[in-house]
RNA sequence: GGGAGCAUAGCUCAGCUGGGAGAGCAUCUGCCUUACAAGCAGAGGGUCACAGGUUCGAGCCCUGUUGUUCCCACCA
């Protein structure tokens, strides 16, 4: 029999035991038909990724889920994955060139993919070794990449599927420009910050000398691309000068007023300048009033040829300031105002983004979000919790075309060739060596790739091998639960759905468990810039994979954020620290003789009492399960481990351990069972240190992590000796009380006298009560008179403890009289509640005798308590 | 402007379908009771944000108020 070191060390343990379940092949899904299928693809990390706090809970969730499953005897698969992160790769690269004083464009398109991809292999696996530290069992064998050769076939016949189905389109638009990344991005990637700013007033003259117009605008740069002036239609103020002219001051460009809804008369002026090529409302006035569009930046933030030669080659922020001044010097400027608006930014590196208009691709969301609206209204998917329906439905019923193209290199490229000579497009799934429409063989690829949520769209399906029809796909698809923090629903999770009811006509996974964000100890966003962020290495370095798990897992609630702390990692390890003193207590009582875990025939009530708890329990932690209630298996896990075994169990099984023979045999087969049992509910949520004491114990199989998890028994339900084990409990309790209130050490024992109305399960219990309450003998016997005895008085007994040295009788006298207090007080309220005609006539019958039941108990206490306090007079 | 979440012990949070308020940490007391001091036994501490309502009965359901966090929209 192999003995446990006498301190749990998991840095010595993990690596070995995640070695053995890859040697065992355990993660491995062996696409057994006769099996129930249970998948789930991970949100695939970024390879330039570190593992964070929302990586460790998003996989510590999964990961449960994973294991239970596994446990409860489906064929699961949990696909692993890696996305290619276009931009922040491709960033990562640029930076790379720029130490070596190099831009891409100096290497070329072919160099650089070729460094993107030598830097993938080198770095783009780290992401992955860390999830392995978690314990993440997933199918190594099958793990993708949005990049790999199958993944790039799906994006290629999902987009040429959706132009030839006109879903997808090239279009001269307004779209967000990062002029740091220089490139395009989708609504979804600007983030709206509140900043401070400037609102200038200014004046635009009228054409005909008849005086000026004055407008506001947080952006006076962008005057130089004014094409009009709006005025709303209805505004009194200013109807009379529709149809006229301003002139643009300093350009000296005649521009015509217009008038547009769009225009609040409330706000500012009522006038407002219109800026068709860089503002998205601008733009949308400028096709209706059919007015030039004029680009006046460049890609990357300056101002271009179009403005006054003064101004080009300026950055931005350098023109607007130059500019304000000349505007203030001429007399257009009449007041500065400051004023708080907010501004766009880019998600990945925080630039203010440019609304610039471009041509670019588009996917046509209207006919997309119909299906993906229903997906989710039928039920087909299912959100945990159901609260975020709400969000998705606003999403999708407001979305607009998703422009999908990007002016980088790493990616997936546009299936898209440009003929030279009649300007038609070409879109393919293999390479054309000639123009579709002419036949000319000088056609040209579209250089620009995809937005890096096109393929992680796809993920569900692609990586099952989709398009082909693989058996894979057969089996394991739709998925079943995808694990993902709600700030991705957008980006990710209405992508899948649409793109899945879309090309398999079939939702791409049945529930999506949203969690929350994982916040510091003071419920700051954990961030970099902070410098807030704890490195979850370093907490599985220090504590242990399971306790960093049983932290995130515990209290975590569906969609709630939760503050994560290095006290409750603590409180997480002590309690992997207290199960494996557990089991080095087992283990020393016990040989190589020990059976396998069994429950015996002969049980004693204690037996029953645990048996049955455990019996519960598996039920109960299955549901929560189910359900997705994580945080409430973990707890009653802990609750029972900790509280129920450890601290009574354990302790009583000690009296029989002890008395040695055929009470110590089934004592110790209990608590092998127990402990057995009770690991193998918890292995999901602890998987190293389960594992571990697991194979020291006598065990069939040579893993617990593919046993079976354990199932409610009904024979295994002792209700009633559960009832009785518990008033044992009460009495137990009530006499350490009265011990520890009087300040009697355990090495002082006493005499306990027991007058009880339940004498057969007392009888049973005074061996309990000699050995818990620290008595050196406990008698049961009727009418009990000890003079200066402490007396106790639990529901079903009077306890007296002769302690007169000890005992302060005007104390104890105020000790009985707050008691009798509390219990007359008790009883009005039950006597109240049965005395009320709708309690009776409308609560459950359960509820009517529980109530009766305690209330005659309390008569019979408040009955017993006087006696006890006239003897004291 | 629209929407959502949260408000329970000093702190962090549970409390699943309404039936006399819980855990961890912290505090205090007593214990090295031969698995565990990262522990054991005990104690104190809560008009469950506020105001109404439904109900025999509300932390839980409804309405409103306040505070707080977040999401969406983007009035130049």
């Amino acid at each position: 029999m192999k003995d446990l070191a006498t301190k749990y060390n998991p840095s010595e343990v993990e690596d070995r035991i995640y070695a053995s379940w890859l040697e065992g092949k355990y993660f491995h899904a062996n696409l057994d038909e006769s099996k129930k299928p249970y998948t789930i693809v991970i949100p695939p990390p970024n390879i330039t990724g570190q593992l964070h706090m929302g990586h460790a809970l998003d996989n510590t969730l999964q990961d449960i889920l994973i294991r239970y499953h596994r446990m409860k005897g489906f064929d699961t698969l949990w696909l692993p994955g890696t996305d290619h992160a276009s931009i922040a790769t491709e960033a990562k690269i640029v930076e790379a060139l720029k130490a070596e004083g190099i831009t891409k464009q100096d290497l070329g398109r072919e160099a650089f993919l070729k460094r993107a991809w030598d830097w993938k292999k080198q770095y783009g696996g780290r992401i992955v070794e860390q999830l392995k530290k978690l314990g993440s069992s997933c199918d190594w064998d099958r793990e993708r990449f949005t990049l790999d050769e199958g993944c790039s076939k799906a994006v290629v016949e999902v987009f040429n599927r959706l132009y030839e189905k006109d879903l997808i389109y090239r279009g001269e638009r307004i779209i967000n420009w990062c002029p740091h990344c220089l490139t395009s991005i989708s609504d979804a990637e600007v983030e709206y910050e509140e900043k401070d700013g400037s609102f200038w007033h200014l004046r635009y003259p009228l054409a005909d000398g008849s005086g000026d117009v004055k407008l506001a605008t947080t952006r006076p740069e962008t005057m130089f691309g004014d094409t009009a002036v709006a005025v709303h239609p209805d505004d009194e103020r200013y109807k009379h000068l529709i149809g006229k002219t301003v002139i643009l001051p300093i350009m000296n460009k005649e521009i015509p007023i217009v008038a547009d809804e769009y225009v609040e008369p409330e706000f500012g002026t009522g006038v407002v300048k219109i800026t068709p090529a860089h503002d998205p409302n601008d733009f949308e006035v400028g096709l209706r009033h059919d007015l030039p569009i004029v680009n006046v930046m460049t890609d990357d933030g300056f101002m271009n040829d179009l403005v006054p030669e003064q101004y080009r080659g300026m950055e931005i922020y350098e023109c607007r300031k130059a500019l304000v001044k000349q505007l203030e010097e001429e007399g257009y400027l009449i007041k500065v105002e400051p004023m708080k608006h907010n501004v766009g930014t880019c998600y990945r590196c925080g630039t203010v983004v440019e609304p610039r208009v471009s041509k670019q691709w588009f996917v046509r969301m209207e006919p997309l979000a119909k299906p993906a609206i229903d997906c989710v209204k039928s039920g087909k998917t299912k959100f945990v919790p159901d609260r975020f329906d709400k969000i998705y439905f606003h999403w999708m019923e407001n979305i607009k075309d998703w422009c999908i193209s990007r002016q980088l290199w790493w990616g997936h490229r546009i299936p898209a060739w440009y003929c030279d000579d009649c300007g038609e497009i070409t879109v393919s799934r293999e390479t054309p060596t000639k123009c579709a429409h002419c036949g000319s063989e000088h056609i040209h690829q579209d250089p620009d790739t995809l937005d890096t949520w096109f393929s992680s769209a796809l993920w569900p399906f692609s990586t099952l091998g989709w398009p082909e029809e693989t058996p894979e796909l057969k089996h394991y698809f739709p998925t079943d639960t995808l694990v993902t923090g709600y700030d991705i629903i957008f980006f990710w999770v209405a992508r899948m759905i649409f793109s899945s009811c879309e090309q398999m006509h079939a939702e791409p996974f049945k529930t999506v468990l949203i969690h929350g964000l994982v916040r510091d100890a003071r419920g700051r966003k954990m961030s970099k810039s902070l410098g807030n962020g704890i490195d979850p290495l370093e907490i599985v370095e220090q504590y242990g994979a399971d306790a960093l798990r049983f932290t995130l897992a515990t209290g975590n609630a569906p969609g709630n954020d939760m503050r994560f702390s290095t006290e409750k990692v603590e409180a997480s390890r002590n309690f992997a620290n207290k199960i494996w003193n557990a089991a080095r207590f087992i283990l020393m009582n016990i040989d190589d003789s020990e059976p396998a875990p069994h429950v015996p025939d002969e049980l004693a009530i204690e037996d029953k009492w645990i048996i049955s708890k455990l019996n519960t329990l598996a039920k109960e932690v299955s549901n929560n399960i189910d359900n997705y209630e994580l945080g409430i298996a973990v707890q009653k896990l802990y609750d029972f481990i900790w509280d129920c075994f450890c601290d009574w169990y354990i302790e009583i099984a000690k009296i029989r351990l002890q008395q040695g023979g055929e009470g110590a045999k089934n004592a110790r087969a209990v608590l092998v069972y127990v402990l057995s049992n009770a690991l193998k509910l918890l292995h999901p949520f602890m998987p190293f240190i389960t594992e571990e004491i697991w194979l020291t114990l006598p065990h069939e199989g040579e893993s617990i992590m593919i046993s079976d998890y354990p199932e409610y028994d009904e024979s295994l339900d002792f209700a009633r000796d559960e009832q009785e084990f518990e008033r044992i409990m009460t009495a137990v309790k009530a006499i350490r009380n009265r011990r520890a209130e009087m300040n009697v050490p355990p090495s002082k024992k006493a005499e306990v006298f027991i007058d009880t109305a339940f004498e057969s399960t007392f009888m049973l219990g005074t061996e309990y009560m000699k050995r818990l309450a620290y008595a050196s003998a406990v008698t049961v016997c009727a009418d009990v008179e000890i003079e200066g005895a402490v007396q106790i008085i639990t529901e079903d007994a009077k306890i007296f403890i002769p302690m007169n040295e000890l005992v302060d009788l005007d104390a104890e006298k105020a000790r009985l009289e707050k008691e009798l207090a509390a219990a007359e007080k008790d009883l009005g309220f039950f006597a109240k509640k049965l005395d009320n005609p709708g309690f009776m006539s409308k609560a459950p019958e359960a509820e009517i005798e529980k109530t009766k039941a305690s209330a005659a108990k309390l008569e019979e206490k408040i009955k017993m308590i006087k006696e006890s306090l006239e003897k004291l007079a």
